[in-house]
Formats: structure tokens, C-alpha cells, sequence
DNA sequence: AACAAGACCTGCATGC
DNA sequence: TGCATGCAGGTCTTGT
């Protein structure tokens, strides 16, 4: 599922290839997908020129020379491919196609629909509903004292207030799991209860984590030009998402006493942490686990 | 207001 | 083999 690094990757694949170039034809072969396509897309995009391509959080934007901007968000399933002529036969999923003036194929596949495509003047992209409450990025200076002041009477776990884009923007399942181990705070804490101490390394960790995907993805860009422009998780090893029942990889827990990596629901979402790494900041007001 | 849970959707893994 | 079931997750909506 496209999370930051993902998204980030396909933006500076896009950004190389994309701009520049006019679309000189597209169609959306349904009119919906997790939302209803505008009647306006592709009309106003045709022979327009790509200026720009951007991100926020963990949507793409396609900025036009003629001042509109189209949002893209891969939702769950969501893939941009980019085909060199002979094009492939559209599959069931392509929901959204453009020919370029370079001659290629611009491909949007997406088989659960759970992304959208939207398109507003570029002016109002920060009125924009999912934009105007967006917290900052991960990169973003004075990230630690904004949170620390956004975590402040907060009694939600841990787990959900990294998810909340409103919060932090960018973050997702896997990331947020592998962020909390490496900084060893337990996702069932309160963000309430977290230190500054806490706040310094919960940060770093969430740098490292991004980076280090971010890293990986950009070693598949080539791919990206040339094959099916496949984006996966760029064959990252997590430290403990999707392991549950595996040894911690990097405390001495007894796995027979412990049981090794957790994993539990939170908000209806799988969490995976080690109960013995990442401990409860004032246990008296943690929140019970599900 | 803050938080949790449900709905959306399809492909895949698992079990019978 | 083939069917039924459960699970995955980002965001919006609904419920508490």
C-alpha cells in the first residue's frame, strides 16, 4: 500500500519523465473510482503541458502549465505504469489512460478503487478539503516541537495519532509500526504520556525508516522507466510488520516467554510490535489492548 | 470534541 | 477442483 516512500518515488520517476510533455489524448474508462471522476477530467488537461509534479502527504499533483492542478491518490491498490509504444492491451484495472507527446503511455491501475482522481485550480490546493487539515511532513523543521505540542492531552493510542493525517502527514500502517519499534515506545502508550526524550527519537526514527525506503525505491526507478513500472515495497525486510510470532530482530527477549513479535487490531488495523523492546511510558495510564 | 469502528473494494491465502 | 471465508489497508462516514 502506497505510503510516503512510495509516493515519493513515483514523483521523481513521474518528475523525469513527465514533465515537459503535453497529453495529447486520455480517457477514464469508468467514471468512478473511489469517488466520482470529474466531469471536467481529461477535457481540461488535453494539449495541456506538464509543468510540475508534486507531493503532499501521500498524494500525487500533476501541475498544468494553465494553472490547474490534477490530485492523484493511490488509495490501497493504486499503480502509475508508463508504457513505451507498442502500448500493452489495457487490463481490467486501467482505469485511466493518457498518450503523451514523448509517445509513451501514461497507465493508472488500481483493482480495489480505492484511490481518486481530482483536479482544481492550483490556487486553491491549500483550501483543499484534504489539504487545508493536513499535518506537517516528516521532514519538516520544528517537527519535534509540533508534536510534542499536538500529543499534549491527546488519549487515542500511540498507533492511531501517528496514522491521523491531520497529525503527521504521510504515514502509514507499516511505516508507523516500524517507526515505533526502532524508537521504542509502545503503540498502545499515550501520546499524552511521551517525553521530549521520546518525541527526539520517535522523530529520528520516522526520518530513518522514510529514508531508508525512499533509498531503496529510488534504486527501482530505473525499473520504473523501462518495465511494468512495478512499485512494490522495493523488497524492504521490516523489522517487525507481518512477523508476528518471529524472535524481536534486535533485543534479547526469550521468545518462549514472550511469543516473540505481537500482533494486535487497533482501530481495526494490524499492529505488530515487541511487547519487550517497546515499553509503555506510565503504564498506570496506558490503554488496554484489544 | 475526541475517539473508535464500520464501509468501501478486490485479490489472495486458507480451509473444507 | 471449486467454493466460501477471512484478511489486507487509506480515508471518509457513522456511532459512541
Amino acid at each position: 500500500m502506497p505510503e510516503l516512500p512510495e509516493v515519493e518515488t513515483i514523483c521523481r520517476g513521474l518528475s523525469q519523465q513527465l514533465v515537459g510533455t503535453r497529453i495529447t489524448d486520455c480517457h477514464k474508462h469508468r467514471q468512478s473510482l473511489r469517488f466520482p471522476i470529474p466531469e471536467s477530467f481529461p477535457k481540461k488537461i488535453i494539449n495541456k503541458k506538464i509543468a510540475k509534479i508534486d507531493r503532499r502527504g501521500k498524494y500525487i499533483l500533476m501541475v498544468f502549465e494553465n494553472e490547474l492542478t490534477v490530485i492523484i491518490h493511490l488509495g490501497m491498490s493504486g499503480r502509475v505504469l508508463l508504457n513505451e509504444k507498442p502500448y500493452p492491451k489495457r487490463e481490467k484495472h486501467d482505469h485511466i489512460t493518457a498518450e503523451l507527446s514523448s509517445g509513451k503511455e501514461l497507465v493508472y491501475r488500481d483493482p480495489r478503487r480505492f484511490g481518486f482522481f481530482d483536479i482544481i485550480q492550483s490556487s486553491d490546493l491549500k483550501s483543499y478539503k484534504a489539504f487545508k487539515k493536513m499535518g506537517p511532513e516528516p521532514f519538516d523543521e520544528n517537527l519535534e516541537a509540533y508534536l510534542y505540542e499536538a500529543s499534549r492531552h491527546k488519549t487515542c493510542s500511540l498507533k492511531s495519532f501517528l496514522l491521523n493525517q491531520e497529525i503527521i502527514a504521510g504515514l502509514g500502517n507499516i511505516y508507523v509500526c516500524e517507526s515505533l519499534y526502532w524508537s521504542n515506545l509502545s503503540p498502545i502508550m499515550k501520546p499524552a504520556d511521551l517525553t521530549k526524550a521520546n518525541i527526539t527519537s520517535l522523530v529520528k526514527s520516522i526520518r530513518s525508516v522514510l529514508n531508508n525506503a525512499i533509498q531503496s525505491g529510488g534504486s527501482t526507478l530505473k525499473d520504473f522507466r523501462t518495465s511494468d513500472g512495478s512499485l512494490g515495497y522495493f523488497q524492504h525486510q521490516w523489522a517487525v510488520y507481518g512477523r508476528k510470532g518471529e524472535a524481536c530482530p534486535s533485543c534479547d527477549c526469550d521468545i518462549i516467554k514472550t511469543s516473540g513479535i505481537q500482533q494486535i487490531q487497533q482501530s481495526g488495523r494490524s499492529t505488530f510490535y515487541c511487547a519487550v523492546r517497546q515499553k509503555v511510558i506510565n503504564e498506570g495510564s496506558a490503554l488496554k489492548k484489544k
